[in-house]
DNA sequence: CTGTTAGCGCTTTCAC
DNA sequence: GTGAAAGCGCTAACAG
């Protein structure tokens, strides 16, 4: 039973009877050892159950193997994905991962990139916040970097995404085809891409089919449960009310939710009901729950891989910025339906 | 615009005609410097837009500032809010977080476990996966390291968690308030704590209230939607079957959901069902859900100033383990009523 | 108050 | 193949 706590190279070394570069050689693999003394230091290590110190390695190599993850809202079910699969890609390629929470607030954003430069992580993944200035701090830092989900304006940067109007024309799309002709919209915060351009999608759904987007059947700027609820009412009280609505989130969903059943409005029958997100639960509500999904996993899994070849790769790599879209998909279910009549 | 990407305290100490302890002094408010002085190394910080190098000082000091997280399953809505209750406490006291995803395997988790013991982390958090042998791991390494959520067997450790018991207690309390007095309990996985203790709740609720527990009406060891569904089915086809179903985990519950509604079943008129694990959506449910409620937030902020207590705090305060130990709440809602007839 | 100095534990030339 | 030695950037005695 090892009892060796804190137990350096040069314990190794020592009881091995070799010189501490042997030990180093023997651990990276980096010169060849002759069998017989290599031996003898992995059975030191094991005896004294020697952990390398990362700390010490990365202060001397300028690599820390450590990549930040900074999202705006963990509690939010699409990051969690999103972080699972890059933190296992992470795990795989031998990175760690720091994890932080921004709240929404780009000044603690800030503060989460000052800690993680000055923990001299190798890179960056970034799920931005409104009136974030991650882009300028990031490049001022030389740190590699991919935007994930929610990008900034600018357009230098490296980005992995849901094709978000390709989703948002999908949704309405989906809607008109059913003959649905007044379409209500609670967009979100626009000043977010993913709701931005889901806006757009809408619009450009709607022009395509020659359809009137009505400012009435249109929200834009709050994302609480509340703002949903009042809109909701406010569009279905409405003389001539939407005949669907969709939700660019999860909570203003809830509250459209909400304002049909006070209304005693049936889904779909009376007005069909769609969201962004596609949770797990969706599709045990009562009517199961049509929605856009976006593949979370995959944004994960892809923005860490694009942020090793930013970390590996060839620093002139680093001039032409790297981009991956995906698809969402629609999942079909009996939230949406014709409209009456 | 400063473009010194990489800058150090020398470069720091030239530029403001001082030695490097002085800034050293300066950064850390250690030591008393002049007022003129220290006006100039704050200035040449700022030119050169120097961050320190928090490796170089881990290194120095021994000790990091930062603690690891290993959860088994971030996805589970659960461990975000005890993640980001962590991380905003240990943000504010100056720690990062190292978090990891043992995906319920504890061959992983030991991984993750040396991974972090590499890393040199001040501490741990951890909600330990079935099999787990982190305990013994953990106290061989001598790390400070709080259990949470899921305990170990052992009791040498220290912990953070709902009172389980209680939480089972108060469930079946409520249904047998309600009249009931045939109770199914998808029990979860019994090798892990929070579902054992569930169970042993229940178990002193029913024998308090002089009810016979039937084998027919329990399950144990499967945590999966398709096993809920199963589950329920052939409960609800029993000759006598159960008049409330709880479930300790949300998958469960969804299978028996489906269950109920596959057999045209209206809850709570037909069957009452309740959940472990309160979450957003379960308001929103038609009908809405009853559940039982952990303070999440409270668990993960609880945990971290513990830890930090076992970090900062003198080495024989590790000597007698450290627990807290939350209430749980009901939420009752429309999914439990009284049994027919 | 201030600067000089000696490492923290590791990797990496560079001679042998 | 192997070991001695020089740091990576920082902090903490220790003299001045």
């Amino acid at each position: 039973m090892p009892e060796q706590s804190k137990c350096t190279m040069r314990d190794v070394a020592r009881l091995a009877g070799v010189s501490t570069s042997t030990v180093s050689a023997v651990i990276n693999e980096t010169v060849a050892v002759s069998p017989e003394r290599r031996m003898r230091v992995l059975r030191a290590m094991e005896v004294l159950d020697y952990q390398p110190d990362a700390i010490a390695r990365s202060l001397k190599t300028g690599r820390t193997n450590a990549i930040g993850i900074i999202v705006p809202d963990i509690t939010n079910a699409f990051y969690p994905e999103v972080i699972r699969a890059a933190e296992e890609a992470a795990q795989e390629a031998g990175y760690s991962v720091l994890l932080c929470d921004s709240s929404e607030d780009s000044n603690l954003e800030e503060r989460h990139l000052s800690a993680l430069f000055s923990r001299r992580v190798d890179g960056i993944l970034l799920a931005c916040c409104v009136n974030s200035r991650a882009q300028q701090t990031l490049s001022r830092r030389r740190v590699p970097a991919v935007f994930v989900d929610r990008l900034p304006p600018a357009s230098m940067v490296n980005t992995v995404c849901t094709d978000n109007v390709q989703a948002g024309s999908l949704a309405t799309e989906h809607l008109i085809g059913l003959g649905h002709k007044r379409i209500g919209l609670l967009a979100g915060h626009t000043a977010l891409s993913p709701h931005h351009d889901r806006l757009e999608g809408f619009r450009k759904a709607m022009q395509e089919a020659h359809l009137p987007i009505l400012d009435e059947y249109l929200m834009t700027g709050d994302v609480q449960f509340e703002d949903g609820l009042d809109a909701a009412r406010r569009m279905l009280h409405l003389p001539v009310p939407p005949t669907a609505i969709m939700a660019s989130n999860n909570k203003l969903l809830m509250g459209v939710l909400r304002a049909a059943e006070e209304q005693h409005l049936r889904i779909p029958e009376d007005v069909s009901v769609l969201g962004f997100d596609d949770y797990l639960w969706n599709e045990h509500f009562n009517p199961s729950l049509t929605a856009i999904a976006q593949p979370a996993r995959e944004i994960g899994r892809k923005s860490f891989e694009l942020l090793q070849q930013l970390i590996s790769g060839p620093a002139e790599a680093r001039d032409s910025p790297l981009h991956a879209v995906f698809p969402a998909e629609l999942r079909v279910r009996r939230s949406t339906g014709a409209p009456r009549g």
